[in-house]
DNA sequence: CTCACATATCGACGAATGTCAATACGTTTG
DNA sequence: CAAACGTATTGACATTCGTCGATATGTGAG
């Protein structure tokens, strides 16, 4: 679920109604946590990122990780790409674009 | 507290140190929740909004609102005014601009 | 097929969060 | 000062969240 486009026009120009504000809200709690915005960050300057590194990069479990990037995944801020028995993330640049759409 | 400038440089040229994403982490948090951006959206659109008006507007307790308002003005994405008995808000488009700036 | 390894799910637990009723605090007005 | 009103704080509660150990699932190598 939740790989829908996200709403609408900028905070500036229309508060949101409920819907959008709930949309956006899920999409910015998944950005929310330090964990999950160095995993961004981390995949974004890197291009891309396996996820047998991250738990040694971070410091935390590997359950934990993938808990984390699925909840990043789900809000449509990270993709998927199986290789092999590894799990590559990718960015969604066109995700982030459509936060800072709104806000700003 | 938190009322720094926050950091640095855009994700995509290097990932998030801890501090930065501790930082960042924080204010997107202050932003992630359905009331808490429709209150943002509300004061943006309007330019500035009155304490007194939210209740009913949001359909949320008075007490509710007051927490809600401390924890925008907090990270900085608020700014508050008393005037007379009345509370007024306004919205720190700098500090979007700072979330923008990282995120894309 | 079986083994080794990468990732996902489950179950549990403490911590943090959103909410409201009750109450305290501050400011303006009689 | 005292009463009225807007806002903040406190205390309590149910819910959600981040975390990890244990275990299940899946994929390639031998």
């Amino acid at each position: 679920m939740e790989t829908l486009p996200l709403c609408c026009t900028p905070i500036m120009s229309a508060p949101l109604d409920d819907d959008d504000a709930a949309a956006l809200a899920a999409v910015l709690k998944a950005l929310a946590d330090p964990v999950r915005i160095k995993l961004v960050s981390i995949i974004a300057a890197a291009g891309e990122g396996c996820a047998c590194d991250f738990p040694e990069l971070l410091g935390k479990s590997q359950p934990t990780i993938s808990h984390h990037l699925r909840q990043l995944v789900e809000a449509g801020i990270l993709e998927r790409e199986q290789r092999g028995k590894w799990a590559w993330f990718t960015v969604s640049s066109q995700r982030l674009a459509e936060v800072c759409s709104i806000l700003c």
